[in-house]
DNA sequence: GACAACGTTGACACCGGTGTCAGCATATGA
DNA sequence: TCATATGCTGACACCGGTGTCAACGTTGTC
């Protein structure tokens, strides 16, 4: 790999150093000539300056930490996406930290790494987001940092949020629309705190419906296929079970869907199935699934966007960014058959 | 984030700034004495290197990048997983890059990345590992690089490879087993190298079976859902239709199966249908899917560890590292119904 | 005992940028 | 007209490591 320094652009150019480093940096009390001599010899030398050099000098890495534990591949692609998409435009770097959350040893993982890598900034997802101890200790560390979707704390940091109460309140309220009554919910992982989000969503909806909620119908789910395979088990076991499954992700819905298939009850004409996230599982199986679609590409975009500025500007007044879901009707919802 | 540099550890240990940069980097040359005092000062002063320091002294980054376009998010996720493990131990940092494979400023993008980021080295996944203008670029640019899954030129770099015309070749063994002769076959998209792998693993179990393969038992498609449901449907359509399918990857088995459930042709009873990768879709759909299972983790991570070897000592001799295909039997196949 | 060889150590320059500050020319104000 | 403000520029130190080389004390050899 070539290497043009900024020395070599300044003997070409026949100015200093700093003035090639003012030019880099869009400082503003350069001559306008001066300015167009030095972009051109950038031009013709083909000069990149070099990040390590500048990171040294002004004690900054040009690095991002994306932090996250999620076993919903998509969901963690998706963040990545949005992310880089910032990256890129504003000339960082992006390194991911996949790392569980219920590891015994994660803070020190996390401090160990963290001080390896000399981060910028770090962006927290679920349930990281909600963690205190980890917070406390980026703050400590005097790490920047901003958490996608935390359900609490608003004030202690930028954050990106999205409705996931109101998501589920949505489908619910659809479900109903429907002409459905008999509304079941399986909830996420209790660890996850947008779970209980999800369920209070539901409730609302139902208890706006004057629907009186079954306790029979509100199973514990964990995100996962198996959990939903056994709480949609229980559900149709059930002597006088729901006509409407709603599901607090798209892989418990999956679940649901192959008991369904399993015993030959039909799906959506006896039983609708929702899902929430919009994972591609949500699209390949069938019937394909109506489930919720959060923005998480531009969340984890505007995500990073609020840690460059609260990177460049420590006194940055706490922003949040909120972003609503949508929903998506697909194939595995369908108005109420009897009664 | 405190900051304890090199001086400060000279300081409180007695020593020089060399001595201390000796020890860091495990130099010979250092008294057991002041090694071992030197060491306590890390401990007490919690010491971590400062790698952009480092970096510009060494002309290095310890950054490594990792290029991937595949739609497979699972297959995205596992790879990324892999290379982390290997530097991670290393105390290198990954840096994500999602190319579109067929973008028309490909290697402009690829050009301006590798020139901002100053990145000790790249990982190429397919199908970048077989894009000639892509190799010639990097090796213009001096950049090291190793290829994970190339099918061509083994010997241009160091490169990570599996058998997918082996794994191909059980599968259909596999099936023949069972007693299917009326086997399909759903090709991969054209330009992915690893499509021919596949189908020729396909006929070569064919010829050895002596089964004579029906043209129209081999059909285009593209590693997508979409193309899985067309071609699922042709073949269905014929006449004297298969009695097993094996589709390229896994997305494409699920289209098929999507199709198969729809006109309630019941696999695997009278369907057999496999799918390539065990994406996560293979266990979540229903019935679950005959797959085959790479070790995309474990070639990740060899990959990585090949090339930070050749990042180290230049003369590196290029090293092909072979990983075996797994067979996954689960629910989708069985033995041939009627006949 | 003289000298070479060796192991250990530190002074200093250097990597490629940025921050500070002084110097100069020109514009502005009284 | 002179004093001051302003715009532009460069010299130089500095960030926190590594490479080079010289200096030192000790040991080995004859």
């Amino acid at each position: 790999m070539k290497k043009v320094t900024i020395n070599d652009v300044a003997k070409h150019a026949g100015v200093s150093k700093k003035t090639i480093s003012r030019v880099l940096n869009n400082e503003s009390n350069v001559s306008t000539d001066t300015k167009e001599k030095v972009l051109r010899s950038f031009e013709i030398l083909g000069y990149r300056p070099n990040p390590q050099a500048r990171g040294l000098a002004t004690n900054q890495s040009y690095l991002i930490g994306l932090l996250y534990d999620n076993p919903n591949k998509s969901y963690v692609t998706d963040i990545q996406t949005g992310a880089l998409e910032t990256c890129q435009k504003e000339n960082y770097n992006l390194v991911i930290y996949p790392e569980q959350h219920d590891a015994i040893d994660l803070l020190d993982r996390l401090r160990s790494l963290l001080n390896n890598a000399h981060l910028d900034g770090l962006i927290l997802t679920p349930p990281f987001s909600d963690m205190k101890p980890i917070l406390e200790m980026l703050e400590q560390l005097q790490v920047n940092y901003v958490r996608i979707a935390p359900t609490e704390d608003f004030e202690r940091s930028p954050c990106v949020v999205s409705n996931d109460l109101d998501a589920a309140y949505q489908m619910t309220r659809y479900l109903i629309s429907l002409g459905h009554s008999k509304i079941a919910f399986i909830k996420g992982h209790p660890e996850h705190n947008v779970s209980e989000l999800r369920l209070n969503g539901y409730l609302k909806a139902m208890q706006e419906a004057s629907i009186e909620s079954q306790p029979e119908f509100i199973e514990q789910g964990y995100f996962t296929f198996r959990s939903g395979e056994d709480c949609g088990r229980r559900l149709l076991n059930l002597k006088n079970p729901p006509s409407a499954i709603f599901s607090s992700n798209d892989f418990i819905a999956a679940g649901v869907l192959k008991v369904a298939a399993q015993r030959s009850v039909s799906v959506p004409h006896q039983l609708s199935v929702c899902g929430f996230d919009n994972a591609p599982i949500s699209r390949y199986i069938w019937p394909s699934l109506t489930t919720v679609k959060q923005p998480i590409k531009s969340m984890a975009a505007e995500g990073v966007k609020l840690l460059i500025q609260s990177i460049r500007q420590k006194p940055i007044e706490f922003g949040i960014s909120r972003f609503e879901d949508e929903l998506i009707v697909r194939e595995s919802s369908a108005p109420v058959a009897n009664f």
